[in-house]
DNA sequence: TTTTGAGTTGTTCGA
DNA sequence: GTCGAACAACTCAAA
């Protein structure tokens, strides 16, 4: 009997942002349908987890529950909880590896402490036992005289009432079969130019598979299996560079994962202790803040990022990069509220992946990104979305800039921006910071940094 | 315990 | 326009 409980208190300090509950509501709606065409239903329940199982035992006589393990500190803590109870009842209780290659209590360094360094965490794994992909989805359910009480979906309220999420909906598939045919349209041949095409963000260079690997709705092992599979008949593996690359990015999602396992704090504090008396910049009615989660920074690359997020749900990994180097370099905001927001806007919003790429940019993780290196969004612009393309899409009011101006409005001359429809300040704003200077400060702040370090 | 080599994704400056 | 060096040490992993 398949079950799925809604408990939002389970989740700890990191309740399901708005995205994320979208992006649940139509998967559930999509499971549910699937297993009904096999014979079977899906039991929804909402409440307190354990309550709700309790509850779902007494009323079926069931003897044992089975299910695949997370990994975020607080839902341990409550799942082990669960397990121990049911197992004092006499009730079988075990979990299962459902969503990882590798589990982080199985990785260590030869001291047997966990990994810090991506490079040397990942040629560990790939020396390993190699993963084997799980077992497909039962075909019917075994029939059962009375299938216990559910709730409507609809009752869990995931919906968002006001119609912000209608951007999602023509970008995604939510559900397994989705998650499938985006593998295997990746696999088949995206997959071989990955290494240079996943840095153009207006290319589909990438494979899209975040939110339905967040979401459980195809495993690693399976996207493995489905690389593996690629080069079979020649019997090489990896089948090219691209895959390789692609495969390392599983890699850290893994790393990620044993991360935040290992160092349960870094959700919200920097693994790097120092980093803590950073020097912040002051922000007191969130102006800057506000301007960078809108989109209106007045940097062409930044804007596009940032509103492609709003409206579908998702950035380009390389975009990422520059809106996340942006506001904790060039707006020296704490990297805290970049995670916030990405939490909440997200559909692929991922603890684990959330937590490493926010502390990565800022400087102040594992394997981090040196504090020199501050992403330039004008380059980033001209070298990743050279013919504007992505820019152009997501920020269409300086559409009819030329290429040579379009990442960079505010160098046109003022008769190219009248030709082009744009008043700087009215329709498009002016750079909310100076990157010179901004780049300045936030060097002179690392060095600060530095210099106050105890001993 | 000490030593050694190495480390996702960049930018700027000056020759 | 192109190229190498500087940025700045620091920490980790393994020998």
């Amino acid at each position: 009997m398949p079950v799925f409980i809604w408990d939002d208190a389970g989740e700890g300090d990191w309740a399901l942002g708005g995205a994320s509950q979208w992006w649940l509501h139509q998967s559930l709606a999509v499971l549910g349908t699937e297993i009904r065409e096999r014979g079977g239903q899906l039991i929804l329940r909402r409440g307190d987890s354990a309550k709700e199982l309790e509850r779902l035992i007494e009323s079926t006589g069931a003897d044992a529950v089975y299910w695949s393990r997370r990994y975020e500190p607080s839902i341990r803590q409550r799942d082990a909880g669960i397990k121990s109870t049911l197992k004092k009842r006499g009730i079988e209780a075990q979990s299962f590896n459902g969503a990882l290659l590798h589990e982080p209590h199985t990785i260590q360094n030869k001291q047997g402490r966990p990994f810090q360094v991506f490079t040397p965490y990942w040629r560990h794994c790939l020396v390993l036992a190699k993963p084997e992909p799980g077992g497909d989805a039962p075909t019917r359910w075994p029939a059962l005289g009375r299938w216990p009480e559910s709730v409507s979906l609809d009752d869990f309220g995931l919906m968002p009432a006001l119609g912000w999420a209608s951007g999602f909906q023509s970008v995604w598939q939510p559900g397994e079969s989705g998650a499938r045919q985006a593998l295997t349209a990746f696999a088949k041949s995206v997959i071989d130019g990955y290494a240079r095409a996943r840095d153009f963000p207006a290319e589909r260079g990438t494979s899209r598979l975040s939110p339905h690997l967040h979401w459980g709705e195809i495993s690693p092992r399976q996207v493995w299996a489905a690389v593996k599979a690629k080069g079979a008949d020649r019997g090489i593996f990896p089948p090219s560079k691209g895959a390789q690359v692609f495969l390392a990015e599983i890699g850290w999602r893994e790393f990620a994962y044993q991360l935040l396992f290992h160092f349960e704090s870094t959700p919200t504090q920097p693994l790097r202790e120092q980093f803590r008396q950073f020097p912040w910049r002051d922000d007191p009615a969130g102006k800057l803040l506000k301007s960078w989660q809108l989109g209106q920074t007045g940097y062409p690359i930044v804007d596009a990022g940032m509103r492609q997020l709003w409206t579908t749900g998702w950035m380009h990994n390389r975009v990422r990069m520059v809106v996340g180097s942006f506001l904790v370099k060039h707006l020296r905001l704490p990297w805290q509220r970049g995670a916030e927001w990405f939490w909440d806007t997200l559909l692929d919003a991922d603890l684990a992946s959330n937590t490493l790429g926010w502390q990565w940019s800022a400087g102040c993780g594992a394997d981090a990104a040196p504090y020199f290196r501050i992403f330039a969004p004008v380059l980033q612009g001209r070298k990743f979305d050279g013919d504007g393309d992505y820019v152009r899409k997501w920020v269409p009011e300086i559409a009819r800039l030329s290429d040579k101006f379009l990442h960079a409005p505010w160098e046109a001359p003022a008769g190219v921006l009248a030709n082009a429809g744009i008043e700087l300040g009215r329709n498009y704003p002016r750079p909310v910071v100076d990157h010179g200077e901004a780049r300045a400060a936030a060097l002179a702040a690392y060095k600060m940094l530095r210099e106050t370090r105890p001993n």
